[in-house]
RNA sequence: CGCGGGGUAGAGCAACCAGGCAGCUCGUCGGGCCCAUAACCCGAAGGUUCUCGGUUCAAAUCCGAGCCCCGCAA
Protein backbone atom coordinates (compact mmCIF):
# COMPACT_ATOMS: atom_id res chain seq x y z
CA UNK A 1 0.00 0.00 0.00
CA UNK A 2 1.36 3.64 -0.76
CA UNK A 3 0.46 5.64 2.08
CA UNK A 4 -0.79 9.00 1.27
CA UNK A 5 -1.58 12.70 3.15
CA UNK A 6 -4.55 14.22 0.52
CA UNK A 7 -5.03 18.11 0.14
CA UNK A 8 -8.36 18.34 -1.70
CA UNK A 9 -11.77 21.08 -1.15
CA UNK A 10 -14.22 20.91 -3.93
CA UNK A 11 -16.40 18.43 -6.03
CA UNK A 12 -14.39 16.96 -8.34
CA UNK A 13 -11.44 16.56 -5.96
CA UNK A 14 -14.20 14.60 -3.63
CA UNK A 15 -14.18 11.82 -6.38
CA UNK A 16 -10.82 11.61 -6.97
CA UNK A 17 -10.05 11.01 -3.19
CA UNK A 18 -12.89 8.43 -3.22
CA UNK A 19 -11.39 6.66 -6.31
CA UNK A 20 -8.30 6.84 -4.92
CA UNK A 21 -9.94 5.04 -1.72
CA UNK A 22 -11.88 2.01 -3.50
CA UNK A 23 -8.39 1.60 -6.16
CA UNK A 24 -7.11 -0.67 -2.96
CA UNK A 25 -4.16 0.56 -3.84
CA UNK A 26 -3.43 3.79 -0.95
CA UNK A 27 -3.58 4.01 2.36
CA UNK A 28 -4.83 7.40 2.65
CA UNK A 29 -3.55 8.38 6.09
CA UNK A 30 -5.21 11.85 6.70
CA UNK A 31 -6.83 14.53 4.65
CA UNK A 32 -6.19 18.18 4.36
CA UNK A 33 -9.21 19.98 3.84
CA UNK A 34 -10.24 23.74 3.44
CA UNK A 35 -12.19 25.16 6.87
CA UNK A 36 -15.65 24.55 6.80
CA UNK A 37 -17.30 27.92 5.19
CA UNK A 38 -20.59 29.90 5.84
CA UNK A 39 -22.42 29.48 2.09
CA UNK A 40 -25.59 30.41 0.62
CA UNK A 41 -28.58 33.26 1.57
CA UNK A 42 -28.86 32.10 5.31
CA UNK A 43 -24.74 31.94 5.83
CA UNK A 44 -25.07 28.04 6.95
CA UNK A 45 -22.03 26.51 7.31
CA UNK A 46 -21.17 23.98 5.01
CA UNK A 47 -18.67 21.11 5.11
CA UNK A 48 -16.69 20.67 2.13
CA UNK A 49 -17.37 18.12 -0.65
CA UNK A 50 -13.90 16.53 0.22
CA UNK A 51 -14.77 16.74 3.83
CA UNK A 52 -17.90 14.65 3.66
CA UNK A 53 -16.16 12.07 1.42
CA UNK A 54 -13.13 11.78 4.26
CA UNK A 55 -15.87 11.20 7.16
CA UNK A 56 -18.17 8.64 4.95
CA UNK A 57 -14.43 6.41 5.22
CA UNK A 58 -13.69 8.19 8.50
CA UNK A 59 -10.10 9.28 7.39
CA UNK A 60 -8.42 11.70 9.63
CA UNK A 61 -9.06 14.66 9.05
CA UNK A 62 -7.56 18.72 9.61
CA UNK A 63 -8.50 22.11 8.51
CA UNK A 64 -6.53 24.69 8.87
CA UNK A 65 -7.61 27.99 7.80
CA UNK A 66 -3.82 28.48 5.98
CA UNK A 67 -0.56 26.17 5.78
CA UNK A 68 1.69 28.96 6.43
CA UNK A 69 3.77 27.33 9.65
CA UNK A 70 1.54 24.29 9.37
CA UNK A 71 3.53 21.35 10.46
CA UNK A 72 2.04 18.03 8.96
CA UNK A 73 1.38 15.36 11.65
CA UNK A 74 1.45 12.68 9.07
CA UNK A 75 4.37 11.91 6.84
CA UNK A 76 3.55 9.54 3.81
CA UNK A 77 5.12 8.73 0.70
CA UNK A 78 3.74 10.82 -1.00
CA UNK A 79 1.10 13.96 -1.21
CA UNK A 80 -1.54 13.99 -3.63
CA UNK A 81 -3.29 17.39 -4.29
CA UNK A 82 -6.18 18.24 -5.77
CA UNK A 83 -8.37 21.45 -6.16
CA UNK A 84 -7.16 22.47 -2.57
CA UNK A 85 -7.34 26.13 -2.87
CA UNK A 86 -4.78 27.21 -0.66
CA UNK A 87 -1.50 27.67 -0.88
CA UNK A 88 0.71 25.22 0.20
CA UNK A 89 4.22 25.87 1.55
CA UNK A 90 7.39 23.96 0.21
CA UNK A 91 8.37 22.59 3.66
CA UNK A 92 4.51 21.23 4.03
CA UNK A 93 5.43 19.65 -0.12
CA UNK A 94 8.64 18.12 1.14
CA UNK A 95 7.55 16.56 4.33
CA UNK A 96 6.30 13.53 2.02
CA UNK A 97 9.06 10.96 1.59
CA UNK A 98 8.72 11.30 -2.77
CA UNK A 99 7.38 14.60 -2.07
CA UNK A 100 4.02 15.76 -3.52
CA UNK A 101 1.47 15.37 -7.02
CA UNK A 102 -1.10 17.27 -8.12
CA UNK A 103 -3.85 16.44 -10.76
CA UNK A 104 -4.51 19.61 -12.82
CA UNK A 105 -7.16 19.70 -15.22
CA UNK A 106 -5.80 21.39 -18.21
CA UNK A 107 -3.24 20.74 -20.75
CA UNK A 108 0.10 22.16 -18.54
CA UNK A 109 2.12 24.31 -19.42
CA UNK A 110 -1.38 25.79 -21.08
CA UNK A 111 -4.16 27.03 -18.37
CA UNK A 112 -2.48 27.08 -14.92
CA UNK A 113 -4.22 28.48 -12.44
CA UNK A 114 -7.86 28.30 -10.40
CA UNK A 115 -10.32 27.25 -13.48
CA UNK A 116 -8.71 25.87 -16.47
CA UNK A 117 -12.02 24.28 -17.07
CA UNK A 118 -13.98 27.32 -17.15
CA UNK A 119 -11.30 28.77 -18.95
CA UNK A 120 -10.70 26.56 -22.42
CA UNK A 121 -14.70 27.13 -22.47
CA UNK A 122 -14.83 30.79 -22.68
CA UNK A 123 -11.68 30.42 -24.65
CA UNK A 124 -13.51 28.44 -27.77
CA UNK A 125 -10.56 25.88 -27.04
CA UNK A 126 -10.87 22.32 -29.18
CA UNK A 127 -9.15 19.99 -26.81
CA UNK A 128 -8.12 19.91 -22.70
CA UNK A 129 -6.83 17.29 -20.35
CA UNK A 130 -5.69 16.08 -17.32
CA UNK A 131 -2.21 16.68 -15.99
CA UNK A 132 -0.39 14.77 -13.52
CA UNK A 133 2.75 16.58 -12.56
CA UNK A 134 5.31 17.02 -9.35
CA UNK A 135 4.55 20.34 -6.93
CA UNK A 136 7.01 23.03 -6.44
CA UNK A 137 6.78 26.45 -4.97
CA UNK A 138 5.07 27.89 -8.08
CA UNK A 139 1.11 27.19 -9.03
CA UNK A 140 0.69 24.57 -11.73
CA UNK A 141 4.96 24.78 -12.31
CA UNK A 142 6.03 21.56 -11.79
CA UNK A 143 7.74 18.55 -13.65
CA UNK A 144 4.81 16.19 -15.84
CA UNK A 145 4.74 13.36 -14.95
CA UNK A 146 1.95 12.37 -17.23
CA UNK A 147 -0.78 13.88 -19.80
CA UNK A 148 -3.85 13.23 -21.27
CA UNK A 149 -5.73 14.81 -23.70
CA UNK A 150 -9.88 15.11 -24.66
CA UNK A 151 -11.39 16.49 -27.07
CA UNK A 152 -14.52 19.23 -25.83
CA UNK A 153 -17.22 19.05 -27.96
CA UNK A 154 -19.36 22.01 -29.52
CA UNK A 155 -22.07 21.61 -26.86
CA UNK A 156 -19.71 21.06 -23.92
CA UNK A 157 -20.39 22.87 -20.81
CA UNK A 158 -18.69 23.36 -17.80
CA UNK A 159 -20.74 20.64 -16.35
CA UNK A 160 -20.21 17.48 -19.02
CA UNK A 161 -16.24 18.82 -19.51
CA UNK A 162 -16.28 18.53 -16.07
CA UNK A 163 -17.88 15.03 -15.90
CA UNK A 164 -15.36 13.70 -18.60
CA UNK A 165 -12.16 15.03 -17.46
CA UNK A 166 -12.90 13.24 -13.37
CA UNK A 167 -13.44 10.24 -15.98
CA UNK A 168 -9.96 10.29 -16.90
CA UNK A 169 -8.50 11.67 -14.02
CA UNK A 170 -8.56 9.30 -11.21
CA UNK A 171 -6.68 6.23 -13.37
CA UNK A 172 -3.82 8.96 -14.92
CA UNK A 173 -3.39 9.80 -10.94
CA UNK A 174 -3.00 6.26 -9.96
CA UNK A 175 -1.02 5.14 -12.79
CA UNK A 176 1.22 8.11 -12.50
CA UNK A 177 1.39 7.72 -8.59
CA UNK A 178 3.06 3.84 -8.89
CA UNK A 179 5.20 4.61 -11.60
CA UNK A 180 6.50 7.76 -10.29
CA UNK A 181 7.61 5.53 -6.78
CA UNK A 182 8.66 2.87 -8.81
CA UNK A 183 10.84 4.78 -10.59
CA UNK A 184 9.43 3.72 -14.03
CA UNK A 185 8.51 8.03 -15.41
CA UNK A 186 11.23 10.29 -16.40
CA UNK A 187 9.18 13.63 -15.09
CA UNK A 188 9.47 16.30 -17.66
CA UNK A 189 10.35 19.97 -17.34
CA UNK A 190 7.55 22.03 -18.66
CA UNK A 191 7.56 24.79 -21.63
CA UNK A 192 6.92 27.38 -19.06
CA UNK A 193 7.62 30.33 -22.02
CA UNK A 194 4.50 28.64 -23.11
CA UNK A 195 2.52 29.31 -20.24
CA UNK A 196 -0.92 31.02 -19.80
CA UNK A 197 -2.94 31.38 -16.41
CA UNK A 198 -6.77 31.36 -15.50
CA UNK A 199 -8.05 33.26 -12.82
CA UNK A 200 -11.13 32.70 -10.39
CA UNK A 201 -14.13 33.74 -11.92
CA UNK A 202 -16.63 36.10 -9.52
CA UNK A 203 -20.64 37.00 -10.70
CA UNK A 204 -18.90 40.05 -12.51
CA UNK A 205 -17.34 37.93 -15.23
CA UNK A 206 -20.90 36.21 -16.25
CA UNK A 207 -22.10 39.88 -17.34
CA UNK A 208 -22.73 39.96 -21.25
CA UNK A 209 -21.78 42.64 -23.50
CA UNK A 210 -23.69 42.00 -26.28
CA UNK A 211 -21.24 43.70 -28.64
CA UNK A 212 -19.75 40.50 -28.33
CA UNK A 213 -20.86 37.70 -31.17
CA UNK A 214 -22.77 34.95 -30.31
CA UNK A 215 -20.19 32.47 -30.34
CA UNK A 216 -18.33 34.63 -27.91
CA UNK A 217 -21.00 34.66 -25.44
CA UNK A 218 -22.13 31.40 -26.38
CA UNK A 219 -18.56 30.33 -25.03
CA UNK A 220 -19.12 32.53 -22.18
CA UNK A 221 -21.95 30.48 -20.98
CA UNK A 222 -20.30 27.40 -21.55
CA UNK A 223 -18.23 27.95 -19.13
CA UNK A 224 -19.60 29.95 -16.48
CA UNK A 225 -22.98 27.23 -16.28
CA UNK A 226 -24.21 26.43 -13.54
CA UNK A 227 -21.71 28.95 -11.78
CA UNK A 228 -21.72 32.06 -11.54
CA UNK A 229 -23.99 31.97 -14.75
CA UNK A 230 -24.19 34.37 -17.35
CA UNK A 231 -26.71 38.06 -16.93
CA UNK A 232 -27.86 40.50 -18.64
CA UNK A 233 -30.29 43.81 -17.13
CA UNK A 234 -33.49 43.72 -17.94
CA UNK A 235 -35.65 46.94 -17.33
CA UNK A 236 -33.22 47.62 -14.66
CA UNK A 237 -33.25 43.97 -12.65
CA UNK A 238 -31.07 41.67 -13.51
CA UNK A 239 -31.74 38.66 -15.93
CA UNK A 240 -29.89 35.56 -15.88
CA UNK A 241 -29.75 33.65 -19.21
CA UNK A 242 -29.61 30.18 -17.65
CA UNK A 243 -29.60 28.11 -21.28
CA UNK A 244 -28.99 29.45 -24.68
CA UNK A 245 -28.26 28.40 -27.59
CA UNK A 246 -26.81 29.98 -31.33
CA UNK A 247 -29.63 31.10 -33.46
CA UNK A 248 -29.59 32.62 -36.95
CA UNK A 249 -31.58 35.48 -36.86
CA UNK A 250 -31.03 38.47 -37.57
CA UNK A 251 -31.85 40.90 -34.09
CA UNK A 252 -30.98 44.39 -33.25
CA UNK A 253 -27.61 44.35 -30.87
CA UNK A 254 -28.99 43.66 -27.34
CA UNK A 255 -32.43 43.49 -28.01
CA UNK A 256 -34.60 40.68 -26.44
CA UNK A 257 -37.48 39.89 -28.91
CA UNK A 258 -40.06 36.86 -29.07
CA UNK A 259 -41.20 35.10 -31.83
CA UNK A 260 -43.88 32.85 -31.66
CA UNK A 261 -42.80 30.11 -28.19
CA UNK A 262 -38.95 31.62 -28.58
CA UNK A 263 -37.16 34.25 -27.49
CA UNK A 264 -33.61 35.84 -29.09
CA UNK A 265 -31.27 38.45 -28.11
CA UNK A 266 -29.39 40.21 -30.98
CA UNK A 267 -25.45 39.91 -30.62
CA UNK A 268 -22.30 41.55 -32.44
CA UNK A 269 -21.90 41.10 -35.97
CA UNK A 270 -25.72 40.48 -36.99
CA UNK A 271 -25.65 37.19 -34.89
CA UNK A 272 -27.84 35.90 -32.40
CA UNK A 273 -29.07 33.21 -29.65
CA UNK A 274 -31.72 32.04 -28.53
CA UNK A 275 -32.67 32.36 -24.66
CA UNK A 276 -34.24 28.82 -23.74
CA UNK A 277 -34.28 29.48 -20.15
CA UNK A 278 -34.28 32.59 -18.00
CA UNK A 279 -34.69 33.83 -14.87
CA UNK A 280 -35.35 36.99 -13.39
CA UNK A 281 -34.60 38.93 -10.52
CA UNK A 282 -37.13 37.87 -7.67
CA UNK A 283 -38.40 35.15 -9.41
CA UNK A 284 -37.91 31.36 -10.33
CA UNK A 285 -36.17 30.14 -13.58
CA UNK A 286 -38.69 29.55 -16.58
CA UNK A 287 -38.96 28.61 -19.74
CA UNK A 288 -38.82 31.35 -22.75
CA UNK A 289 -42.46 30.51 -23.47
CA UNK A 290 -43.54 31.20 -19.55
CA UNK A 291 -41.55 34.67 -19.56
CA UNK A 292 -43.21 35.34 -23.27
CA UNK A 293 -47.42 34.35 -21.50
CA UNK A 294 -46.54 37.15 -18.49
CA UNK A 295 -44.11 39.81 -20.36
CA UNK A 296 -45.72 39.91 -23.51
CA UNK A 297 -46.63 43.56 -23.05
CA UNK A 298 -43.72 44.81 -22.44
CA UNK A 299 -41.28 42.97 -24.54
C1' C B 1 -31.16 42.03 13.08
C1' G B 2 -26.63 42.82 5.92
C1' C B 3 -29.62 44.99 1.08
C1' G B 4 -33.67 44.05 -2.27
C1' G B 5 -37.82 41.53 -5.18
C1' G B 6 -41.89 38.18 -4.63
C1' G B 7 -46.35 34.54 -2.92
C1' U B 8 -53.45 36.01 -7.04
C1' A B 9 -56.93 29.29 -11.34
C1' G B 10 -52.24 23.92 -13.72
C1' A B 11 -47.97 27.92 -15.74
C1' G B 12 -46.32 33.01 -16.32
C1' C B 13 -48.25 37.83 -15.14
C1' A B 14 -52.13 42.26 -14.10
C1' A B 15 -55.23 44.53 -10.46
C1' C B 16 -52.58 46.78 -4.64
C1' C B 17 -50.01 53.13 -4.18
C1' A B 18 -55.80 56.11 -4.22
C1' G B 19 -60.46 49.48 -0.52
C1' G B 20 -66.22 48.30 -4.11
C1' C B 21 -68.48 41.87 -9.23
C1' A B 22 -60.52 39.22 -9.18
C1' G B 23 -58.53 40.18 -15.16
C1' C B 24 -54.65 38.99 -19.36
C1' U B 25 -51.56 35.53 -22.18
C1' C B 26 -51.11 30.31 -22.22
C1' G B 27 -52.49 25.36 -20.76
C1' U B 28 -56.68 21.83 -19.90
C1' C B 29 -61.72 20.05 -21.43
C1' G B 30 -65.87 20.32 -25.17
C1' G B 31 -67.40 21.94 -30.02
C1' G B 32 -66.36 24.14 -34.96
C1' C B 33 -63.19 25.09 -39.33
C1' C B 34 -59.44 22.69 -42.33
C1' C B 35 -56.16 17.88 -46.70
C1' A B 36 -53.82 19.24 -42.12
C1' U B 37 -51.74 21.88 -37.75
C1' A B 38 -48.43 24.05 -32.26
C1' A B 39 -52.72 28.20 -36.71
C1' C B 40 -57.96 30.26 -36.56
C1' C B 41 -63.35 30.62 -34.52
C1' C B 42 -67.12 29.40 -30.46
C1' G B 43 -67.90 27.67 -25.53
C1' A B 44 -66.67 25.55 -20.54
C1' A B 45 -64.33 24.07 -16.16
C1' G B 46 -60.81 25.66 -12.79
C1' G B 47 -59.65 30.91 -6.95
C1' U B 48 -60.26 29.86 1.24
C1' U B 49 -55.88 35.99 -3.68
C1' C B 50 -49.58 31.96 1.47
C1' U B 51 -51.30 31.74 6.95
C1' C B 52 -53.20 34.06 11.44
C1' G B 53 -55.13 38.40 13.59
C1' G B 54 -56.75 43.77 13.23
C1' U B 55 -59.34 48.24 10.85
C1' U B 56 -63.93 48.81 7.75
C1' C B 57 -70.69 48.66 5.68
C1' A B 58 -66.98 46.31 2.49
C1' A B 59 -59.98 43.81 2.23
C1' A B 60 -56.14 40.58 -3.04
C1' U B 61 -55.78 45.93 -1.81
C1' C B 62 -54.78 49.32 4.48
C1' C B 63 -52.23 47.79 9.55
C1' G B 64 -49.60 43.94 12.72
C1' A B 65 -47.30 39.05 13.28
C1' G B 66 -45.61 34.65 10.98
C1' C B 67 -44.27 30.96 7.05
C1' C B 68 -42.17 30.12 2.25
C1' C B 69 -39.50 31.30 -2.66
C1' C B 70 -35.84 34.20 -5.25
C1' G B 71 -31.85 38.17 -6.77
C1' C B 72 -27.58 40.58 -4.48
C1' A B 73 -23.95 40.40 -0.72
C1' A B 74 -20.70 36.95 2.02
Amino acid sequence: MISVVYFGTYYFSAHVLESLINSGVFNIKMVITQPDRPVGRKKEVQASPVKLIAQKYNLKIDQPETLKNYSLSEVADLNITCQYGLLIPKSVLETARRGSINVHTSLLPKYRGASPIQSVLINGEKETGVTIMLMDEKMDHGDILRQQKIIIDPQDTYETLNAKLLAIAPELLIISAKDYLANNIMPQVQIHEEATFCKEFTRDDGKIYWEKTAEQIFNLYRGLTPWPGIWTEYNGKRLKLLEVKLADKIIELGKITAQQNQLFAGCGQSTSIEIVTIQLEGKKPMSAKEFINGFKNIL
